[in-house]
DNA sequence: TGACAAATGCAAATAAGTTGCATTAAGATG
DNA sequence: CATCTTAATGCAACTTATTTGCATTTGTCA
């Protein structure tokens, strides 16, 4: 599999107070980048940390915490959260897209959906006064293995 | 405020392999769904807690999961999880709606949306073969008062 | 009123995520 | 290639959210 864009380099343009900052190519990104680009579905830090302990070298869980940090501030990682514990990991690039919880087994999945929620949002920002800037919408229910 | 059915008794039909029992109407259970039915969003733990403690008496915090535990097991109150840390309760019965929650200040609000959500319910269920029981909707921006 | 189980409180245990600090190692430079 | 600078890492300790065990209290119902 192909990796692109590991090396990060400037400063994207809401980071008005940072200093410029040189991103490295080190070895704990590309695995996570690895990792979450293989799947099709948002990972926890627990289920990265997993994967990562059956290859080669295996980061520190504070380095994962740190490095999904440093990809989400640079846009290139979304965060998501389902009603469990942890908080899920995946790709920014992957397009827009929601999921679908198994409440069984707690895997999760991409699904997408033709509604037009932005039209949803247009109406909110309306009505409640509220500026919404993006949305999240799940569907949980039993996947084929629970069902 | 009128609180009603805070007695619970029988089982739900899903609860196959329980004992009958018989749930009663202690101050814990009636503060804590006062509490949820006021407001028209959904608290976590904290803020339940919170505003008991400005109240004549203040269950304990093991006490407030439990009895939500319970709650969520009669289907009287929901669980939902942003991407916040904490998990946050509402009743049930509030009819369906989803949420805007402002990424600032952390408020979260209801709100009711048109879509036909069901009928990708049943899309999904169809392509995927995931069985699609509930979802869920989250529009995330900035609140009047944080624009 | 008294018995019995549901419900509670407290303390300790987990689990998820964060922080401080000393150390390592990309990558730029000579 | 050796060296320097600082981004990135690892480790241990910490915070916050939630759970569990157990002894005690308290609704309910006979």
């Amino acid at each position: 599999m192909q990796i692109s864009c590991i090396k990060m380099e400037g400063m994207s343009s809401d980071q008005s107070k940072e200093v410029a900052h040189t991103y490295r190519a080190t070895q704990a990104r590309t695995s996570i980048i690895a990792v979450l680009t293989e799947g099709n579905a948002p990972l926890s830090v627990g289920e990265i940390l997993d994967v990562l302990k059956k290859r080669k070298s295996c980061p520190n869980k504070t380095t994962v915490y740190r490095q999904l940090a440093t990809l989400i501030r640079r846009d290139m990682v979304k965060e998501v959260q389902f009603t469990e514990g942890a908080k899920r990991y995946e790709m920014a690039d992957t397009g827009h897209h929601h999921h679908v919880v198994c409440t069984q087994c707690k895997r999760v999945e991409d699904v997408t959906v033709e509604g037009d929620l932005a039209a949803e949002e247009k109406m909110i920002a309306k009505t409640k006064k509220f500026k919404a800037l993006r949305h999240s919408l799940e569907f949980y229910g039993l996947c084929p293995k629970c069902a």
